[in-house]
DNA sequence: GCCATACGTAACAAATTCGTCACCATCCGC
DNA sequence: GCGGATGGTGACGAATTTGTTACGTATGGC
């Protein structure tokens, strides 16, 4: 069924992410229950209007992940409404699919120029638009991560912010924070200098200054005897080990 | 299949949030198999050992989500080697079910003692074990997040543990940081001065002063014209507003 | 074993961050 | 519209953070 007048929408950060929320836009309603039909069949959340004004509204209101836009709309036109969604920098980023009825070469041009991410004329089978519709959401595809990250007795909660050895919390700056944060992101996997710099201050090139090998030293130094997880690769880089060769376990 | 002699084991972070590894440890081929068909029908990834020493290891090296552990083992026994387990602190933190071949009070008592997170009497019927193992899993369940979340033109990153707005990287420091992530966790949503005062500075106590308040105004200031999100309730708290009325969007 | 190269470390100074204080502005019940 | 309570703001100084410099140490090819 069709969502209207709810009054709050779940950020897409809260749903499911293989779920999708659609935007439908279309005033023939056969269309737009059509197409509804098939996609919550594959499990997404359709919303819709069927009037060209309502669509920027809507979109801000329920910040869908697609919108499929008719070009067709009684009052103002597809093409203007995608033009409006782009100026608004709260819909800017949403992927538009264009449907029109005609098979004409200006509305073909008109939907590409205008910047839409695909293009189906009707009519169309529903099983194309799913397909296009299936490869436009993997391209914009949320990356899943963890809120809490835990390797051996480290734990990185990217909730808060933190880090924390056995339960213990180690106060970390920003910058030493992000430079685990990047090492940790890939355990047991080389981080080139060139790579960290990047990651971690933005830099490009590589200045042969020892702002990296002081800040792997400071954050060694507040890990401790854990320290040790954070290895270096001569002539290649860092690396944050899962697994260090025992000495002594030195923890409460 | 059971997994043997591989290297290198994915951290759970990198596999999908719902499917777990599960380290089943029994000498009796016939209950491994059995245990390991059905977990793995049910979309999990099974690891085994016969031999108790082999445990901590094991464990160690493949990170399991939750270890099936008999306590019948050859040489060392189940609870030994749970206390093992429980000692190291790359292990600490895994849910371990044990299994036993007799119902008696002893080794229920052995058990319990020890710390499993549950407890199964051999013969056992897949299906409890499984509903078990499914009770374990979620009370250890994982957060997921998205890596980033847009809501409008703010996109917090994370990942890279920035936050820009139309892609303008906003430089933030650690503090507005956790205060803007802690808002924007829960758009739309009131966030008192104690809940902000706890989640960015530990505190528990609201002591009265304006060090919030300094902070809401610094982060406003940073923002710019977007310093609108952030909403005052008087009396009330602070919160995130994913719209705000527009007044005029000034940026390019 | 020598030596060039790369990494580790200590110290320092500049810049930033952050909590507090004093005072102003605004809101709301009366 | 008065007055108390609550939030906004600017300024300040202590503490922290950070990039750099200078030098020490370790590594590995020869």
């Amino acid at each position: 069924m069709l969502v209207f007048g709810r009054t709050s929408f779940l950020p897409s950060q809260y749903r499911h992410p293989n779920m999708s929320r659609i935007l439908v836009v279309d005033d023939e309603k056969d269309i737009v229950e059509l197409v509804s039909l098939h996609l919550q069949r594959e499990g997404h959340e359709v919303v819709s209007v069927g009037n060209g004004l309502a669509v920027l509204p809507m979109a801000v209101k329920t910040a869908p992940d697609l919108i499929v836009l008719d070009i067709m709309l009684p009052g103002i036109d597809g093409v203007q409404v995608h033009r409006r969604l782009r100026a608004d920098t709260r819909t800017r980023h949403i992927p538009v699919i264009m449907l029109t009825a005609r098979a004409q070469t200006n509305d073909r041009i008109a939907g590409l120029e205008s910047g839409a991410d695909d293009y189906l004329t009707k009519p169309f089978s529903p099983r194309e638009l799913m397909l296009r519709i299936g490869a436009v959401l993997r391209r914009s595809q949320k990356v899943v991560m963890l809120a809490e990250q835990r390797i051996g007795e480290f734990l990185l909660d990217r909730k808060n912010m933190s880090l924390s050895i056995n339960g213990k919390l180690i106060e970390l700056t920003i910058t030493e924070l992000k430079l685990i944060t990047t090492l940790m992101a890939n355990p047991d996997v080389i981080h080139s200098r060139s790579e960290l710099l990047s990651a971690v201050w933005g830099y490009a090139d590589d200045t042969h200054s020892r702002t990296l090998d002081t800040h792997i030293k400071r954050l060694r130094d507040k890990l401790g005897d854990h320290g040790r997880h954070i290895g270096t690769l001569r002539r290649q880089g860092y690396l944050f080990q899962s697994t260090v060769q025992e000495l002594a376990d030195s923890d409460a």
